[in-house]
DNA sequence: GCCGTTTTCGGCCCGACTGTTTTCAGTCG
């Protein structure tokens, strides 16, 4: 079994939450917590440097220590230091830290006072109304962790960006109607466009006497208050969604919204910037001593410390502030740099629309040319096209173009790239298609060395144009197909390939680092609707944010190219 | 445990809210 990032990440990750509950020095959990978020988000595969003798102190925050732990994990599966703290505290009291109002401290109170090593344990206790009885603990204490244990128990979740989007708009202008309101803000890994998020930040600039909060907390989709303070409150949706609302002076509103954006790491990272400077970061402005020399907007903060603004979506710590240190940001793809989609279904096969209402909305959304790229035969559910459908929609198209205006349509197809790596249509109707996109649809848990080579050879194929949502993840529903990504990526710049990141918000497949390293390997990636209806065009902008997380630029994006460059690029 | 254009040792980001307190630690973001 290879050993991905995630596997080395969770390990420390998991060290330093038993190293937490041993009261350790503060700083060397943070460095295994740093450790844990660097390898998860890498863009390389540490398994692979391992593989080649790369030093692995290349990794910001990985020394000496990290390195030989990262290289016993790869080579063994297995973590002699975490072993031992097993040995030390029981291991499932990590969980206890997840949750709400329980931190080391408590959880390890606990343990000691009442010997709550499990979940289930403690939600016994609570249930007995044992946990009053410990010091430092109370009857609401005790409460709000029963809540809390068996909300966790039943699932916590994340919700997608799309869906997100629909409780900020609606939140946002309820807030907006607040006396005295001035501006309302989704901040955070909302605005950071992260492809789920766990909770909402709400940052709202307001008059010092504005009922806002009173508001917030009365909003009639509010299930239950967590807290209610003048400047910040939370609450938990019907739905479950926890949001968090900070109230600021017009004055800071740029502090407390690069403050409230994060991620965490980054603010803290830019936050030391400042105190090498002799500058104190908060959310009400930047400081020296107690003079406020910064706050009004974003810019200016990031001024105060030397650097150009950075855009939210790069906000992660992935060497965004070094790259802006030297001046080296990229100019980010925009969703008015897309010219064309390459990706989309109509009535034909699964989709809801004709292929005139598809080209219009495409038009609508303000593209150029639009790829219609059916699904193929092995895909009976989606009624998908044999090479007969597909030579009659082929010549359908031509009849279309010749009236159409401002919009031109591909031909294309969306041909399963069938369990040995072939394609699932004859080579004679390929060759007569504008695009082809070739996509996995089944046999999605193939052991990682057969399916790597299942997409190669498909990649190999001269007609292929593009891996459609190449791991074929759904979020919250199936994980990512076991790849080499690394390995795929070098063979579709080898063979002048392309990669899509399809924009349906539970797939948004290429994900933020492998489209980086895509960049970085010179191969284009194409971001695409998959559109199955008109209004799925809409869906691009997920894509475009993903894309953003990964240091796109224009010239990075396949589809941002005009017609004739497309047409060049694509050999047709 | 990491890191160094002031350091190979001694630093390592900042403030609000809650509950159980008698002045603040713990937790969270």
């Amino acid at each position: 079994m290879p050993i991905h990032n995630a596997d080395i990440a969770a390990v420390f990750s998991e060290i330093a939450d038993l190293l937490e509950i041993e009261s350790a020095n503060p700083f060397r959990i943070r460095a295994y917590r740093n450790a844990a978020r660097v390898v998860g988000d890498a863009s390389v595969d540490v398994c692979g440097m391992v593989a080649g003798e790369k030093d692995l102190r290349m990794l910001p925050g990985i020394g000496a220590d990290l390195a030989a732990k990262i290289r016993e994990i790869v080579q063994t599966g297995k973590c002699a230091f975490l072993d031992r703290l097993h040995g030390e505290v029981p291991p499932a009291i990590a969980e206890l830290l997840h949750i709400p109002g329980l931190g080391p401290m408590r959880v390890r109170i606990l343990w000691h006072a009442l010997g709550v090593e499990t979940l289930e344990q403690l939600r016994r206790v609570a249930g007995e109304g044992r946990i009053r009885e410990v010091p430092g603990f109370g009857e609401k204490s005790e409460q709000k962790i029963l809540q809390a244990v068996e909300a966790h128990l039943s699932k916590t979740q994340r919700f997608t960006l799309a869906v997100a989007t629909q409780y900020v708009d609606a939140l946002a202008a309820h807030l907006k109607a607040a006396a005295g309101v001035d501006r309302v803000e989704a901040a955070g890994s909302f605005r950071r466009r992260r492809e789920t998020v766990g909770d909402l930040d709400m940052l709202v600039t307001a008059a010092a006497n504005s009922p806002v909060t009173a508001a917030f907390t009365g909003y009639e989709e509010v299930a239950e208050v967590l807290a209610s303070g003048p400047t910040r409150a939370s609450v938990r949706l019907k739905s479950g969604l926890q949001v968090d609302l900070r109230v600021v002076a017009p004055e800071s509103y740029g502090a407390a919204l690069y403050y409230f954006t994060g991620s965490k790491a980054h603010n803290v990272a830019v936050r030391r910037l400042a105190q090498e400077r002799g500058l104190k970061i908060n959310e009400y402005g930047v400081f020296r001593g107690d003079a406020r020399i910064a706050g009004e907007s974003e810019e200016s903060v990031f001024e105060a410390v030397g650097l150009p603004w950075i855009p939210p979506e790069l906000r992660e710590d992935r060497g965004e502030i070094d790259a802006a240190m030297k001046g080296r940001l990229p100019a980010l793809v925009d969703l008015e740099d897309l010219r064309g989609d390459l990706h989309c279904h109509t009535k034909a096969t699964d989709g809801r629309d004709t292929l005139e209402a598809m080209a219009q909305a495409a038009k609508a959304a303000g593209l150029e040319y639009l790829a219609i790229t059916e699904h193929s035969q092995r895909l009976a559910m989606a009624r998908g096209l044999d090479a007969e459908r597909l030579a009659a929609q082929i010549d359908e198209i031509d009849r279309l173009n010749d009236k159409l205006r401002g919009i031109r349509l591909l031909k294309g197809i969306e041909v399963d790239i069938l369990e040995d790596g072939k394609l699932d249509l004859p080579d004679a109707v390929l060759a007569r298609l504008d695009i082809v996109v070739a996509s996995i649809h089944s046999h999605f848990d193939l052991p990682q060395a057969k399916q790597t080579r299942r997409v190669l050879k498909a990649m190999d194929h001269k007609h292929f144009t593009l891996m459609g949502h190449p791991t074929a993840r759904l979020l919250d529903e199936r994980e990512p197909c076991e790849l080499d990504m690394p390995r795929i990526i070098r063979h579709a710049r080898e063979r002048g390939c392309g990669l899509e990141l399809n924009s349906q918000p539970d797939r948004l497949d290429l994900v933020d680092t492998w489209c980086k390293a895509a960049k970085e390997e010179g191969v284009l990636v194409s971001i695409d609707s998959d559109a199955h209806s008109v209004r799925d065009f809409a869906n691009l902008r997920f894509g475009i944010g993903q894309a953003r997380r990964g240091w796109l630029e224009a010239a990075d994006v396949l589809n941002a190219r005009p017609l004739a460059e497309l047409r060049r690029l694509v050999g047709h």
